[in-house]
RNA sequence: GGCCCGUUCGUCUAGUGGUUAGGACACUGGCCUCUCACGCCGGUAACAGGGGUUCGAAUCCCCUACGGGUCACCA
């Protein structure tokens, strides 16, 4: 464990799909630690071993790397289990907790009491137990960085269970217990985990550590929620887009188009505010990035090797956002083409075309083809696209050619 | 209900006592054009409401309304 460091962490639960929300603050803590020049520790919460889902933890890491967060500093909450039974018991010893003998019903029709039972009666009951924390003695004060001071009255604390029935930490007493035990001094989380805040100081302070760590909760992102990761990747929408549109949004930036190495220099959580999802937004900034992707690499992303094919991509991004939609639109380039219109002009233009020489321009294999052919107006122009592009509409001929030309013979095949 | 947080066009945002309240995305009108688009030039559209303070308030103060979050042996 390091000493003395300043540590920024993420904490994903291995229960279910990284969205959106998520990985914003995964993204946040990221920038903060590189600018803080500090370490960036990723903490999976698999502290409920019920809820796990296998092999959930691993996608999570793979997604994160897909957006080059790095995972190299990797833990799991459920490999400090004996710390937490450990610190329980401590808690229980000095009097900061109590064992509860209710179950789940019997709370629903009377408060627990089991905060006064003595150590006899305890002892002698041998019905399944859970440890509950004993509420604060003195009212919990804590400051966040963008809400500054908080009281939180000590009646509004209840005696919240750290260890359940089967003996396994709470999460909320895990995650407190770890970023104690990890050296933690930096938290970014949702603000929907604000009103965890005073119970996990409180429960550092019964057992005497007295470092603070600095909070900051983010106004979320409404609808993060139900717009998982996954699928937007599935869409295809770019990583770098999707990290530039949560790095934007809700924010101030120098630039609206940014890359991640470009945020890290300004970026500023304290002008961070509450936002709602807007795909039309991300639509508009995965256009750019795509632009802005190398030909090559843009290709591989459509399932194409060659730098020209992504060079015709971004000719496409004039009407079409996402890399799922651009594709099928370069696969007709290259499919078999049946026009449905315009056939018989179809197959005189292609027969022409494919005795034609090799034109460097397109005005002039447009001219031979329209001097050879005798086609002219619509019936010479509708079918010249449908033979180039598979498609009766699309960007300027003149635009995709170049690009295309040198595969000229597969394409009028 | 208690506690916490928030509220400028549909969305994101500028604005920190004096602006025709600006920009971007979306929507939309025109031009351009072999098509759909892009591009260019335009357009619609916002200070939640009410009280103060002030010569003057989106901006400062108070109240109300609305929205979000949290009060689990879920995270």
């Amino acid at each position: 464990m390091t000493k003395g460091k300043v540590l920024f962490r993420f904490a994903p639960q291995a229960t279910r799909d990284l969205h959106i929300g998520d990985l914003r603050i995964a993204l946040f803590n990221y920038i903060c630690a590189l600018q803080a020049k500090d370490t960036f520790l990723i903490r999976i919460d698999d502290t409920d071993a019920e809820a796990n889902i296998e092999g959930k933890d691993q996608e999570i890491l793979k997604i994160l790397s897909l957006f080059h967060i790095p995972v190299t500093n990797v833990t799991y909450q459920s490999h400090n289990r004996k710390f937490h039974q450990q610190l329980a018991t401590k808690l229980l010893m000095d009097q900061h907790a109590f064992s509860c003998f209710c179950t789940p019903e019997s709370l629903k029709k009377h408060d627990c009491t089991c905060e006064h039972l003595s150590d006899e009666a305890v002892l002698n009951n041998e019905s399944p137990f859970c440890v509950r924390i004993k509420r604060p003695q003195h009212d919990i004060t804590c400051t966040d960085r963008f809400k500054g001071t908080m009281h939180f009255k000590k009646e509004t604390i209840d005696n919240f269970v750290i260890l359940r029935v089967d003996k396994s930490p709470s999460t909320l007493f895990a995650a407190a217990l770890d970023d104690m035990l990890g050296d933690i001094s930096m938290i970014i989380r949702e603000e929907e985990q604000l009103n965890h805040t005073p119970k996990e100081i409180m429960i550092r302070d019964y057992l005497g550590y007295d470092k603070e760590i600095t909070y900051a909760h983010l106004p979320s992102i409404c609808d993060a929620h139900t717009t998982s990761l996954k699928s937007l990747l599935e869409e295809g929408f770019l990583p770098s887009a999707i990290t530039n549109y949560l790095i934007m949004t809700g924010n101030e930036t120098p630039t609206e188009i940014f890359d991640l190495q470009e945020a890290i220099s300004w970026f500023d959580l304290d002008k961070i505010s509450t936002v709602t999802f807007d795909i039309n937004k991300l639509r508009h900034i995965n256009r750019e990035h795509i632009k802005k992707t190398a030909d090559l690499e843009l290709a591989k992303f459509l399932g194409y090797s060659s730098q020209d094919i992504g060079a015709v991509a971004k000719v496409y991004t004039e009407e079409a956002s996402t890399i799922n939609e651009i594709k099928p639109k370069l696969d007709a380039i290259f499919a078999k083409k049946e026009p449905l219109e315009f056939q018989e002009e179809f197959a005189t233009l292609r027969t022409v075309a494919q005795k034609a020489p090799f034109f460097k321009e397109f005005d002039d294999l447009k001219a031979h083809l329209a001097a050879k052919s005798g086609l002219k107006g619509k019936e010479f122009s509708t079918p010249l696209r449908f033979l180039l592009t598979g498609s009766d509409k699309g960007p300027n001929l003149g635009d995709i050619y170049p690009h295309i030309k040198n595969y000229l013979g597969e394409i009028i095949k």
